[in-house]
DNA sequence: GACATGAATCGTTCATCTACGATGAACGCT
DNA sequence: AGCGTTCATCGTAGATGAACGATTCATGTC
């Protein structure tokens, strides 16, 4: 194989193309029910780990994540799910290993959210 | 009795004593648990509607918050409970009924923590 | 094709959350 | 003292969450 084709991070933090700012509002019954949506996924250590871990290296990571937490792979697997449903990762498949990566665009979401507060 | 002496707000934002910035950081695993315990307070709905119900009227209300949310007296407390335990919200007795309000330093740590991201 | 590796899913157990009605405690008023 | 009001707490039932080991699935490698 030709040398420099071999590994690389796959998943960049998402083309974000251009996409201007949030026009969804801040407030109101869905701002709320997002908030507390996107609240609940952070509501755990081990997710929050997570979410550092992601956002330190814009690399995206993949079954390290499963080294550095205290936690069975499957539970990492769970939390990982619980993150991806919310939004805040994206998760894609490269080789025999998932890459992992935040979604700035929800990130920034939930900063918003919060700052409405 | 002498008027004026009948109501107003009794529980102000808290006297905030000129107590400087937050000093303690951001990112650890410290801070990671108090993130994920602030989150995990937020990360209900009607958790959410108390707070922007506080946030709003900077004065605090009290069972009024029961007539703004669908929900029992009883379920309603307990919202209230969990944010008092984390600290998001102060309550204080005022003659038969609770006086609650916002816990100004509690929300910019949020918004601190949460801008860390 | 057989095999190893990395990750998701399944099934289970135990704990926590959510919601409610009922009860109880604190207070103001008559 | 007695009463109504306001809120917290209790007890309970059902749903959801967290954690694990075992299993399954997909993908590269030999």
């Amino acid at each position: 194989m030709s040398p420099q084709l071999k590994k690389g991070p796959t998943c960049a933090p998402a083309p974000e193309p251009k996409l201007g700012p949030d026009l969804r509002p801040v407030e109101g019954d869905e701002a709320d029910e997002e908030l507390s949506l996107l609240a609940k996924a952070v509501g755990h250590p081990a997710r929050v780990q997570i979410l550092r871990l992601l956002v330190r290296r814009e690399a995206c990571v993949c079954g390290d994540i499963v080294d550095e937490l205290p936690l069975a792979q499957s539970t990492v697997s769970q939390h990982l799910k619980v993150l991806k449903e919310a939004g805040l990762v994206r998760g894609e498949i490269d080789g025999p290993r998932v890459c992992y990566c935040i979604e700035p665009r929800t990130l920034r979401r939930l900063k918003s959210l919060v700052g409405s507060l």
